[in-house]
DNA sequence: GACATGACCGCAC
DNA sequence: AGTGCGGCCATGT
């Protein structure tokens, strides 16, 4: 199981992305006062419900990429909800400049 | 304790 | 630009 305290500042970074914008694994981390725990976010995330209404779809790879394989559910469904929120998805990569805040 | 795995990252080829 | 490798933290075998 995930230690709840370190989790708990990942879930108030997670949602504190403004809408429109992503950012990366290690910025969470980083941001959430946990340098280095870049794979912790992702077993953290990986721990959500479904009904969870934390923005986890804003959360991409170092490099832009969606972290799951093309044409997966998961994919599928990240990629429709940043589609939503405007965010272009090109190849299971994003096309925005202000990548990261 | 050794080894493998994962919604990762950075740097070198 | 794509791949590989070592490093990263936590879990599971």
């Amino acid at each position: 199981m995930v230690d709840v305290s370190k989790a708990a500042k990942i879930w108030a970074v997670v949602a504190a992305i403004p809408l429109g914008k992503v950012a990366s694994y290690g910025q969470i981390a980083a941001l959430s006062g946990l340098p280095g725990y870049a794979r912790y976010v992702g077993k953290v995330l990986k721990e959500l419900p479904d009904d969870s209404r934390l923005p986890w779809h804003r959360v991409l790879r170092s490099d832009g990429k969606i972290a799951f394989p093309l044409g997966s559910e998961a994919f599928e469904k990240q990629r429709v909800r940043l589609l939503e929120e405007g965010i272009v998805v090109k190849n299971g990569k994003v096309s925005i400049r202000n990548y990261g805040w």
